[in-house]
DNA sequence: GTCTATATTGTGATAGAC
DNA sequence: GTCTATCACAATATAGAC
């Protein structure tokens, strides 16, 4: 029923409207990153998208195809929105600064969470669909960072033994304490929540102060 | 269809067998630990519990409330075991360290993993099971960490302005390096791996430096 | 290609014997 | 309470007209 899902990035024009293509893969992307795979049928994506089930059909041959395509378009878009340029290293700190105001600003905005959601739930149904999201969204973060901290080095404006786990203590230090909170939708009232800016400061100061040059241990 | 789960602990023992309401929770708990709501069938149930789908149906009303009952139980296990005996805080490095560990080996477990994974998919559709999750494990975790870290400022071994904070960037170090890795199960080849060990390390370096009492900054 | 109407399978839930 | 056999329905997928 599953895992022999082709991942070309979806081939358009066989005669079908490209215009249908988009609106299917929106709708179906929606409902998905919402409510998850099981929980949407074909007829909501087919009244969502304003077209009836069999042209969702004619487009995409199965729902797992759609549900793959569908995360396939979110990954090309989280691979070209993570990545923030990183042009201006002469203050460290204002660098990580701005990372961190990124990471906050990306990877815990709706869609990517939705996008988390859906693939952390049908990951073990998926797994082909686990290593084409993980190649296009987190690996190349995460390598864009380290590279960011072995720059760090060579300048020596700061002394980063493992650039990789440095790239993910940043990245985790900013949506650890934001994740839980804003992937469950928890209630204020249940969750006391953390304020974004005390986040994000306290984050760059944790990097500064743990991977400062001049340590004495 | 559902919104309206109560929330006891379950009560046994209206005549049904004990050891059949444990058998078929067990087998349900694994079963949607592994695969999600959606993808496990009352069928699948019964077969894995060793009874017939009738008899689930007569220890379970719905599977709506076999769902929210197996996540009390793991949520209960949960509180359990992921308070550690925090008793001994003259060496601050090496109760950090052991909180580590213990993080490692329960916030990463494959069983609580398994929690996470249906939570985070189903959350949108059980809005009280999330309050309930909450309320049972990561608030009276984090609520524990921070108390910690509380104490450490009154001894003056630490110097942690939002001890909140701090219980969540301690939790977040140590997990955040290894979730994604272990919630996806990603293969070897996709994701170089992270050592535990220079995880916890590191994480534990990072706190200290972070809130050392002598802080000039 | 796109629609309406339909075939078919799987699944949540139950009736009735013991 | 537990089983076998069955219902009722929802959802994936398709046939056939245009």
């Amino acid at each position: 029923m599953s895992s022999a899902l082709a991942f070309e990035p979806f081939a358009p024009s066989a005669g079908r409207r490209p215009e249908k293509t988009e609106a299917i893969l929106e709708a179906a992307g929606q409902l998905f990153r919402e409510q998850g795979y099981g929980a949407v049928s074909m007829d909501q994506i087919a009244r969502a998208a304003g077209v009836s089930k069999a042209t969702v059909y004619a487009h995409f041959e199965s729902k797992d195809r759609l549900f793959a395509t569908m995360i396939q378009n979110g990954c090309s878009a989280y691979a070209q929105g993570v990545m923030p340029a990183l042009t201006d290293m002469t203050d460290v700190r204002a660098a990580l600064t701005e990372i961190a105001r990124g990471i906050e600003r990306f990877l815990l905005a709706p869609k990517t969470l939705g996008i988390y959601r859906v693939i952390i739930a049908e990951g073990p149904r998926f797994p082909e669909l686990v290593n084409a999201f993980i190649e296009a969204g987190p690996l190349p973060f995460r390598k864009m960072l380290a590279e960011f901290f072995e720059a760090a080095n060579r300048r020596g404006t700061l002394n980063v033994p493992n650039p990789i786990l440095a790239a993910n203590q940043l990245v985790w230090l900013v949506r650890g304490p934001l994740y839980l909170e804003r992937i469950l939708n928890i209630s204020e009232a249940t969750w006391a929540k953390q304020d974004v800016e005390e986040v994000v400061t306290s984050a760059v100061n944790m990097i500064m102060k743990g991977y400062a040059p001049e340590t004495r241990d």
